[in-house]
DNA sequence: AGCACGCCGACT
DNA sequence: GTCGGCGTGCTC
């Protein structure tokens, strides 16, 4: 006799859906939530497949969880992501699911409104909500006793008299539903017509994948606004991508400057009832727009029509721990599974999205200039070379010169070093041992204002010892270089009367402190700001007429293929800080070698020639072309460190026809929560099935159980 | 992710 | 003797 098997998958690290017998009776089907008994205790799980089969000692489903059950693109999206991560498929969904949770009581929203019996006994409270409450409407117990300006027990009161009867309310939207005609900003006319571009992208059989891109103070946001309006007029629903960071009041003032209210929002913050809500809006279709970081990607939409990924270029898509993803990537796939468009947006697109648009995968749409005449900031470089510093000192006389006359202006000028801490090494004076890092043979940085030693590779933490470790010696450490502490050090003692801030992302205090500072700074509260890379990100500030590169050659000599890339995008976008408000910006970027392709592109604005130029290097160096590198990461627990390396190795000795590993695979690495990550840079020839492969070796390979886990991560472009 | 099971040290 | 520390492995 066959029964109904149900394959459930459950959120947790498993890779396999689990089957379960449907009990007669209950109504089931794909995508639906269901709770099931799992070893000692009931879990929910999704049913991914139902069957006819044999099910004699199967468990049976519990009953069926009233949660928005996820459609079958959601499934096939989230399989596709568990198969292309390398990640077990639970914990795929693990990040698309979001369950109810039955311990918060329902609120209840209790309207209230006169009956038309009068109370047993009258009391001046009793008369003044009677009084309040004759316009007839129904209100809020809460806000009729308030305008009443009595308890809320005098109300109870009254219901309990049946002088007020009560009305359940409908639960308040969760969000407003944006107006797309609400406030059309007026466009010029190359927004309008990419504007127009993107619109038509809509209604595309095939959606496509484009790239906006349009320098700093373009007005790309503007123009994809249009699209997502377009969205919202043919009843779907838009997602824009954003960095956590950039989801701030600005961007939603825009936004409502556009549709008439606030879009929704979804990020690590929200939490809850509110989170709830959202969700289950998100899953019915109710909420129209969401602007989000990376996780909003993996919400049940029920009728998603865009994707907009803002700031396409940017790192923090890219989620490193738990499921390694990016979202940027996961994106465009989403879209295609979809069929919506995807927009990618940034002034300083990533390699990979041009090298798509090159190959015609993507399609190209620019904004060339600045909105409203502002022009882009005058770059220049400082030749380090021909400066004379003093010892200890590390801005160059033409740029303390510059910040002088910008603040003496009342304008706001930029320090951007790109280095934590005080001093990137310490050594002893008198026997020169130098601060090593005990886990991954890195310096150990200073950090003055933690009173610490700390490596920036594995978050390792010592306090600054007073005497030497090695040699014994007392107050003997020097430090050597200069971290963005010892900048504001510095300039302190150049500038002692200006108001001066540090940036960067090991200060206390968290977002909500860091996004307290970004406002203070555009509001004009600081005239020198000194900062990390933390300050290349999507922030205004208009007050800001120059900025200084301190050290632009960081960056440039490292291992990494993608240094250079990544060297020339921070600086680009570093430099763009500059003049965005009422006044012309400049940047003078200090360097020992102005001739280098990065400097020099950066200074002529030639973007175009240097990523000819940059894809030439890679291809003369024996790098692949674009897209096809990829990174594995094994990591083990820290006892198991020999034994994850050993695993390492052996991936790298064996690559599949068509992989080469291109190193580095003895690297120490970095532990990282406990666990130890080796990473191994791999290329493809041609379209090679690396995750069949890696799959595979993983079951092969017979200590692959357990604590080693395999991530991949590389472009997807060659899977769509 | 939980939760059981099991193998070690230190207590009423 | 057994209480409980955590390391290991399984869950349809």
């Amino acid at each position: 006799m066959t029964a109904r098997i149900a394959d459930v998958l459950i959120p947790l690290a498993l890779d396999t859906a689990y089957s379960y017998a449907v009990p007669d009776g209950l109504a089931l089907e794909e995508g639906d939530v269901v709770q099931v008994p799992l070893a000692t205790r009931e879990v929910a799980g999704v049913v991914w497949g139902l069957r006819e089969g044999q099910g004699g000692n199967l468990k049976k489903v519990t009953e069926v969880i009233d949660a928005p059950s996820l459609s079958p693109t959601m499934r096939k999206f989230l399989d596709w992501v568990a198969w292309y991560t390398l990640a077990p498929k639970g914990s795929a969904l693990a990040m698309g699911l979001k369950l109810p949770d039955g311990d918060r009581p329902e609120v209840v929203r209790v309207g209230v409104k006169l009956s038309g019996a009068l109370p047993k006994r009258m009391t001046p409270a009793r008369q003044r909500v009677i009084a309040a409450a004759e316009s007839g409407l129904v209100r809020l117990k809460r806000e009729l006793a308030q305008e009443a300006g009595v308890s809320v027990g005098v109300v109870d009161g009254l219901i309990d008299e049946g002088t007020l009867e009560t009305v359940a309310l409908l639960q308040e939207p969760v969000a407003e539903r944006p107006d797309p005609d609400f406030g059309k900003a007026g466009l010029s006319d190359g927004q309008q017509s990419a504007a127009d571009t993107l619109v038509a992208a809509l209604a595309e059989e095939h959606p496509p994948v484009i790239l906006l891109e349009g320098v700093t103070g373009s007005g790309k946001t503007e123009v994809y606004f249009e699209a997502v309006a377009e969205a919202v007029r043919k009843g779907r629903q838009a997602l824009i991508l954003m960095p956590e960071i950039a989801l701030t009041a600005q961007f939603l003032d825009r936004f409502s400057a556009r549709f008439g209210v606030k879009p929704a929002t979804w990020h690590s913050g929200v939490t809850g009832r509110k989170r709830e809500r959202l969700y289950a809006g998100i899953a019915s279709g109710e909420v129209k727009v969401v602007a989000g970081a990376r996780s909003a990607l993996f919400l049940p939409y029920a009728d998603l029509g865009l994707i907009v990924v803002d700031e396409e270029h940017e790192t923090a898509y890219k989620q490193d721990d738990g499921v390694h993803y990016h979202a940027r990537d996961m994106a465009v796939v989403r879209g295609k599974i979809e069929n919506a468009p995807v927009i990618l947006a940034s002034a300083t697109p990533s390699i990979e999205s041009r090298v798509n648009v090159e190959r015609g995968r993507y399609r190209h749409v620019r904004l060339p200039e600045r909105f409203g005449g502002r022009s882009l900031p005058q770059i220049r470089t400082v030749d380090l070379r021909k400066e004379t510093i003093p010892k200890g000192r590390w801005l160059s006389p033409t740029l303390v010169t510059a910040v002088e006359q910008t603040v003496e202006q009342g304008e706001q000028a930029l320090l951007f070093l790109n280095r934590r801490g005080y001093a990137p090494l310490t050594l002893c004076r008198s026997c020169a041992h130098r601060y090593e890092c005990p886990n991954c043979s890195a310096w150990l940085v200073e950090h003055r204002f933690r009173r610490s030693l700390v490596c920036h590779h594995c978050g390792h933490v010592e306090r600054v010892p007073q005497a030497c470790v090695e040699c014994g010696s007392i107050d003997s450490l020097v430090p050597c270089g200069p971290g963005v502490e010892r900048i504001a050090e510095e300039v302190a003692e150049l500038f002692p009367d200006r108001r001066c801030i540090v940036l960067s992302s090991d200060m206390p205090g968290g977002t909500e402190r860091l996004r307290a500072e970004l406002a203070a700074i555009a509001a004009g509260q600081f005239d020198i700001v000194i900062g990390t890379q933390l300050v290349a990100k999507g922030h205004n500030f208009p007050l800001m007429t120059l900025v200084g590169v301190l050290d632009a050659d960081i960056g440039l000599t490292s291992g990494d293929p993608r240094a250079a890339e990544r060297t020339f995008q921070l600086l680009q976008q570093v430099t763009g800080r500059a003049g965005r408000g009422e006044k012309p910006g400049r940047a003078l970027v200090q360097t020992w070698q102005p001739d280098h392709p990065v400097i020099a592109a950066l200074v002529s604005g030639d973007a175009e020639r240097f990523y000819r130029e940059e894809t030439r290097v890679r291809e003369m160096a024996g790098l692949p072309p674009f897209g096809r590198l990829a990174s594995l990461i094994v990591s083990a627990t820290e006892r198991e460190a020999a034994e994850g390396h050993a695993r390492a190795m052996a991936l790298a000795a064996e690559p599949p026809p068509g992989v080469a590993v291109l190193g580095p695979a003895e690297a120490p690495l970095a532990l990282i929560r406990g666990r130890y990550r080796y990473r191994l840079l791999v290329k493809t020839e041609r379209e090679v099935d690396l995750q069949g492969y890696l799959r595979d070796w993983m079951t092969r390979c017979p200590k692959t159980r357990g604590n080693t886990r395999v991530a991949i991560d590389v472009d997807p472009q060659s899977f769509l």
